[in-house]
DNA sequence: GACGTCTGTATGGTATACAAGACAGATACT
DNA sequence: AGTATCTGTCTTGTATACCATACAGACGTC
């Protein structure tokens, strides 16, 4: 999703996508991409916007929105024409983190580490192929890297994704991440290859270390959540200035890989 | 959704439902039936088990399955053969909560509440007619009601209830009760005309106590939240038990409404 | 007043998503 | 071995969900 999509030509995806023309969508298609839409745009959106957005008949997206509100699945917002996320979902949402043993504790441990080294501090999983922010919990310092949950990021562009994808073979590997992936947000551009030896690498050593990929001015620390031996089912990291000290970056590694340990096994 | 629900035969449903025998059901329709299905039974559950559940064909189960699963909404669960809620929905829901001062400053509310008295303390609203725990803090006591989030209970058996309904006309009361509500957990039946009588009174007062009507042991407080001038977005509630002093329960009703006030206006 | 752009609803035709059923494989019990 | 009950996949017909289109109302702006 993230892009507009704007549905008349399909650009890059999954590979076996076939699209007849632009036929009729089933309707829990057009639903799951709301979501996405709404997810992605992180606020209430008006019916016609929604349509819009979408590429979307207008009358179909009238009676899946009413529906899908009936339900409670999505919420007519404060001026009464616009819809967001509904109680339903957030009461999915809490129940899919009950059963979650990992997320769960997972979120404590986040919290705890930030707390207790004032830097922020996050945990990271695979979605549906992409790196994504499960829970984040913002440090003491003045600038605060506001990240929200669900984010998602290329996975080149951070330490975290290095060590998600450990355990996978390249051609695995190769077909999560495409050419946009590998431009870093000031415009270099990682060669697959050295992607690829940083993964081996952070599999070897069991942690990873990137500095200044998504912006100049942080490094990114990261150690993996085993759910079982050789799989990585989650990261912790830590984001920290960039010039903190080789000592201090030694300890914070030392700290995280053994919390992230900690979360392993389940 | 509550009860095994066998659709062979339809209960009592909104009214105006009409089901001309059983025909095709459309697949959103489905999909949010298997979600309630999910959240009722709080576990992973078989494809097979859930298409006897909902009473839909089992391929239409598994297509749809599949497709939620590929959409992130569900998981695969463990043992590879079930389907229990997955991160997208704990994504939403983490966007919902976000995304809505009144859940986000309620859920802070409750916690430090629960803190300050050791008391259970609960946030609930009303959920598509019905009464939900929207989120819940366990108390210090060594029996402690575990109250999972998202448990929907009957209205005329709560104090919270009574404050939610306060403000509709009685049409609008009778139109969201059914006669099974009337029925406590101990068998006992409350009247129409004193429940109506109670939200009357709760209106007036600001408040609202019950005493063991849930259970024998305890006694629910609640006070209301507002969103304009009138209407009752939700409740903050205490369960305390039900042997506590005139002059605790007064002590922590004063709290109580002073808490839920400060959620208030919004 | 005339025009444009929104909103929400109602309608009918047709592409297709749903349902039924058959199928093969796995597991279990007798 | 035989029977029973699971599982997951595939195919085929048809009821219907989607879509295009039209409509009425509420806004503007010129």
């Amino acid at each position: 999703m993230q892009d507009g999509e704007t549905l008349t030509e399909w650009p890059t995806v999954d590979a076996d996508e076939e699209r007849p023309a632009n036929s009729r969508e089933k309707g829990l298609n057009r639903v799951l991409h709301m979501l996405e839409f709404l997810h992605a745009n992180q606020r209430a959106i008006g019916v016609g916007e929604l349509a819009k957005g979408l590429n979307a008949p207008r009358s179909t997206t009238y009676t899946l929105v009413r529906e899908l509100v009936e339900a409670g699945l999505l919420e007519m917002a404060g001026d009464g024409n616009r819809v967001y996320f509904g109680k339903k979902l957030y009461l999915y949402g809490m129940a899919y983190m009950r059963g979650n043993d990992l997320l769960r504790r997972g979120r404590q441990e986040v919290d705890t580490l930030s707390r207790e080294t004032g830097e922020t501090s996050e945990l990271c999983m695979l979605q549906s192929g992409r790196y994504t922010i499960i829970h984040s919990s913002p440090g003491a310092r003045p600038f605060r890297i506001s990240s929200a949950t669900g984010l998602q990021i290329p996975l080149p562009w951070t330490a975290s994704g290095r060590l998600l994808l450990a355990g996978l073979d390249r051609d695995r590997i190769e077909a999560m991440i495409t050419d946009d992936d590998l431009v870093l947000p000031d415009g270099r551009k990682l060669s697959l290859d050295d992607f690829i030896d940083d993964i081996a690498r952070a599999r070897a050593t069991g942690y990873c270390v990137t500095s200044g990929l998504v912006d100049a001015y942080t490094k990114c620390l990261a150690a993996p959540v085993f759910s079982a031996p050789g799989k990585v089912e989650a990261t912790m990291c830590l984001v920290v200035p960039i010039d903190t000290s080789e000592e201090r970056t030694g300890e914070l590694i030392a700290l995280l890989r053994e919390r992230a340990a900690r979360l392993s096994i389940s």
